[in-house]
DNA sequence: TACGGTGATGTCATTAACTGTCATCACGGC
DNA sequence: GCCGTGATGACAGTTAATGACATCACCGTA
């Protein structure tokens, strides 16, 4: 038999999502976690980082997929549908894993350092979104606020998702979004004929 | 005479970002500080939650003048508009202080700790901001996209202020960088045109 | 078959970020 | 002249994070 135990990162993994919401983050300690993954609190540094760290794959198959679509989405596209392609094609990869996402949001929910993180992670996308873009001939700028544009976007449907009552698809909230998005953005000519109506945006799940 | 010397606070903040500034941030103990303010490690922990909180003046005019201007812009105005005139008040709040501005940004573009927290007190703003647009009447998707699509237009207008060797005013940028955001849904006729030319948004500091 | 290198882990020690608790003592009101 | 208050100091304790060194199954190779 081999030496180790397999899998040890994912162990560890496992055995933080647990503790962390049974006993809340900051009431579990590194060396529980460790210990419950049948390891030490020296190699859970190893393995990550940062107690926060835990949270958050190295291996997310969610930014690779969206840089993925970014880059292949077709050239001649303004760049918010570029972002609206890439988010799209992105959905999926988290309905797949919807339970466990939303056991992890909310571990986050409940704690202002994880949201600290997340919120770094989610950077992080955009600026790997932007150079994505850039590669794409974007200029700097245009390419930035798209980038970012995007993960709000992708923010905003994230979290309307993750509490939608009816649990309609993150695609289909990521459509909605984007709709949203499109008409914040569209020039103002648009607006100048309602005088008296203030404008409400766009709404409902349809 | 007093007890105490005055301003407390305002000396950790001085001796903190001198300490940050010449030894970096890892670098610097908290203890340190608190000494060269000529005060306990622990008194430190009573004016700020944190090592990194230090960077960050709770009392942020920033923020203020943000929610204000957002309140008080006059509403038969599209969501954009709005976040537009917001930035266009607040911008000059940071000129002011403009070396302070960027003696800090280095600081925390060196360290991503600091950077995170940044990352933290801008989603407040947007959450601030978002509250707002929801009492001006805005719907609540269309509230929280709007906000964060103001906040990212900050953010890069912000870098590119700090960045500027040509020293342009901030509000230059962010006129310019709205001005961005506006064409990024730009309608595919503009790009259907250029066939062999990518889209290259919209350059340059008039 | 023996042997040496490798990689994942364990053990131990250390620093410093944070927190709880109690003591101090000028200041201001009464 | 006494008393409560508030900002600070003193001290002890927890634990996150890191560096240094030891262990030892496994694997290729002579």
């Amino acid at each position: 038999m081999s030496r180790w135990k397999p899998d040890a990162r994912g162990r560890l993994e496992k055995a933080a999502l647990e503790l962390y919401n049974h006993q809340g983050f900051d009431a579990t300690t590194v060396a529980e976690i460790a210990t419950r993954a049948g390891l030490t609190e020296r190699t859970f540094y190893r393995h990550f980082t940062d107690k926060r760290e835990v949270l958050f794959p190295g291996d997310s198959p969610l930014a690779d997929t969206l840089a993925n679509a970014t880059a292949t989405a077709p050239v001649p596209l303004p760049p918010l549908e570029v972002i609206a392609h890439a988010l799209t094609e992105a959905a999926p990869v988290l309905e797949e894993r919807a339970d466990l996402a939303r056991q992890r949001q909310t571990v986050i929910a409940a704690n202002p350092e994880l949201q600290e993180r997340e919120l770094a992670k989610l950077a992080a996308l955009a600026s790997t979104l932007a150079r994505t873009l850039r590669e794409r001939g974007l200029e700097t700028t245009t390419a930035a606020l798209a980038a970012e544009i995007g993960i709000a976007t992708f923010k905003v449907a994230f979290e309307r998702w993750i509490n939608d009552p009816d649990r309609h698809t993150l695609a289909q909230h990521i459509r909605e979004t984007l709709d949203t998005a499109r008409h914040l953005t569209a020039p103002a000519e648009h607006v100048a004929a309602t005088d008296d109506v203030s404008f409400t945006g766009h709404e409902g799940v349809a």
